[in-house]
DNA sequence: CTAACATATACATAGTTTCGTATATATGTA
DNA sequence: TACATATATACGAAACTATGTATATGTTAG
């Protein structure tokens, strides 16, 4: 029960159901999950560690940017059907609909980052 | 997106599912939960109240008792998917099961409540 | 009407979570 | 080597949550 308690912990804040919407779509760095949504580095790492430690995301690192994404596979029934909770909630949301848009607009170019709030960009 | 995070609150408490759980199975009346799973009326009546707050839960009162239940029928299909991670849970947790299995050895009497912590019993 | 009951609310307090600022760690580049 | 970059952690203040004790509300029985 402890898993479902604490994935449901990590669901109950809008900022990090924004930021597992945006890695179910596909894997991104932390410095682009920061930059689609608007929110600060300390905060966009601190969601991601958090979803992570619930069992939602898998994490590699590449070069200096760590890379998160959803790890479906690797997620047991009741986290399985936490995701689609989510995933129903985006397909009629406007924040969570708005934020995939963005998401999609935002490219990325290997080796760098092509964020604005990365000075590499 | 309010009520994904509103009902991912409510899940994010141990005490709060066993109390989902137990209204998985049957209609309860708070005395029951509050019997069943061995916690103070107080608190009984608030899990009830906050699951029935995030959309969880129908009540309706018969006499002075009130009873809560799970109305499926009346969630959106994210909630949905969330009662289906609670009873995913259910299947394999110790704790969840145990509740279930005391809730079916609690018998009611029609008009009056049959246990213990009711004066009535 | 009064008493007993089942449930809910109020208030105080203890505990937890959040979030910004500052700083640390790890990696890559010159 | 030193410096810049991406991410993470530490710490403290503010906000939020949980819970016990006391009390209120609404219902039924006598």
């Amino acid at each position: 029960m402890d898993e479902l308690v604490r994935a449901a912990k990590s669901l109950g804040d809008a900022a990090r159901v924004r930021v597992l919407n945006l890695l179910m779509q596909r894997e991104c760095c932390v410095c682009e999950v920061m930059d689609v949504l608007g929110i600060s580095q300390v905060n966009a790492s601190r969601y991601c560690t958090s979803l992570k430690d619930a069992g939602f995301l898998k994490m590699h690192r590449e070069g200096r940017w760590k890379h998160y994404r959803v790890d479906a596979a690797a997620c047991s029934p009741s986290l399985r059907e936490m995701l689609d909770s989510v995933g129903q909630t985006a397909e009629t949301d406007p924040v969570l609909r708005d934020d995939i848009r963005r998401l999609a607009t935002s490219t990325r170019r290997s080796g760098r980052c092509a964020h604005e709030s990365c000075a590499l960009a």
